[in-house]
DNA sequence: TGTACATCAGTGAACGCGCGTTCACTGATGTAC
DNA sequence: TGTACATCAGTGAACGCGCGTTCACTGATGTAC
């Protein structure tokens, strides 16, 4: 079995740490020496350790944005009504359909925990790459709930969808510490399907409140 | 006028750049020149950068920690079966009773951004000095929730506060982000109370939810 | 088929820079006798 | 009342360190004639 490709590897090394750390914690140093890839090389292959983390991200998100759209196709084709429900039901089997088990969970939170550091880390550069590939799909999917719900102001729509946003950024990216504390508090262990069991439910009354 | 002294010139210059930088990207040569005193000055009042967090952390909390327990003092002995509404509502009051409307706001929302860091950036040392300090109010507050809802296992009110914190958390400490995405998303400009007029529905419903 | 050159992934060592921290020092104020 | 010493806030300059980046270089592979 041979390793994956350098560049690969500097991928996989950066993600990992750049979630459990945040982006100016972990050095190139950190990063290449997990990677086991001369310090050299994250310039040779990025350029910069800014380029770096814009290729982190469009990674994930390039894939994940071509399976959002092809689900969003689906539900316009099937119905001329979506509702709610419908719309976050195809951001969840994006996230869910044609991952293993095995490796979802983790890659999950990961996710989620980088999302979190986009929106509270981001840089200026970050932000900007993200709105210049991502824009497009992401107004797509807030166009469907305001189709769903159009006696909802534009506004509400926002808002309320950050909020949601903000439960799920949140309990991911700080899932090992709120997991913790949890123990600590109430006795009882819960794994990332017992929380999002709790989670959905939660978001659903919130969001479809009257 | 006089300028405040030392150590309250350093603690108001550390605290809003935390905020608006996080701890790792604000060095003590901004904080000691936004305070204008001597860079040696940090190390000398508080012994290093970490006590510095702390004590930032510390002159907000300690005071919001006793304004709650004595919110909840009243709560206990008005109401011997305080409701969820009750609860919240103490909280609510701890922030917003006995601060000037124009100060109100931007502290409120240094704070969240503060506390959002406590949660995803805290590196241990933090984590600890907030445990040690204030985990005996933040248990009180949680028992009460619990007799306010006693047919909820302390698993679903202890996840159900935490995706709340989430929401809150997520909007305030991003919430200049978000403000300038709605300005973009919907043309609308939103103010701190509209959002808060919002959010608080937004998790009322969620956290009664049936 | 052989030679000369170009391309490319990867390397080792060094660069300058900003960081948190330290230290010897100053100058003002308080205290003891 | 005057002198000697202690305490304390604050300072200026330097310390060593880890950082992202650069650069001259190697060695393997591909291409042209």
């Amino acid at each position: 079995m041979s390793q994956p490709d350098t560049v690969t590897r500097i991928l996989d090394a950066a993600e990992e740490l750049f979630a459990e750390k945040g982006f100016s914690e972990t050095s190139l140093r950190m990063i290449t020496t997990k990677a086991e890839v001369n310090l050299a090389a994250v310039n040779y292959h990025f350029g910069s350790k800014k380029e770096l983390v814009q290729a982190v991200f469009g990674r994930f998100l390039t894939p994940f944005t071509v399976k959002l759209d092809k689900e969003l196709d689906k539900l316009s084709e099937t119905t001329s009504e979506p509702r709610f429900h419908d719309v976050l039901g195809a951001l969840v089997k994006t996230m869910l359909v044609g991952v293993e088990p095995e490796v979802r969970d983790q890659k999950l939170s990961v996710f989620m925990r980088l999302l979190g550091l986009a929106y509270t880390q981001a840089q200026g550069h970050l932000r900007r790459f993200l709105f210049a590939h991502y824009a497009a799909t992401y107004m797509r999917f807030i166009s469907y709930l305001k189709q769903a719900h159009p006696e909802l102001s534009s506004k509400e729509i926002f808002w309320r969808i950050h909020f949601a946003i903000g439960s799920v950024v949140f309990t991911m990216s700080s899932f090992e510490v709120l997991r913790n504390m949890a123990i600590e508090d109430t006795g009882t262990d819960s794994s990332v399907e017992d929380v999002m069991g709790l989670l959905i439910p939660f978001l659903c009354a919130a969001l479809e409140q009257k």
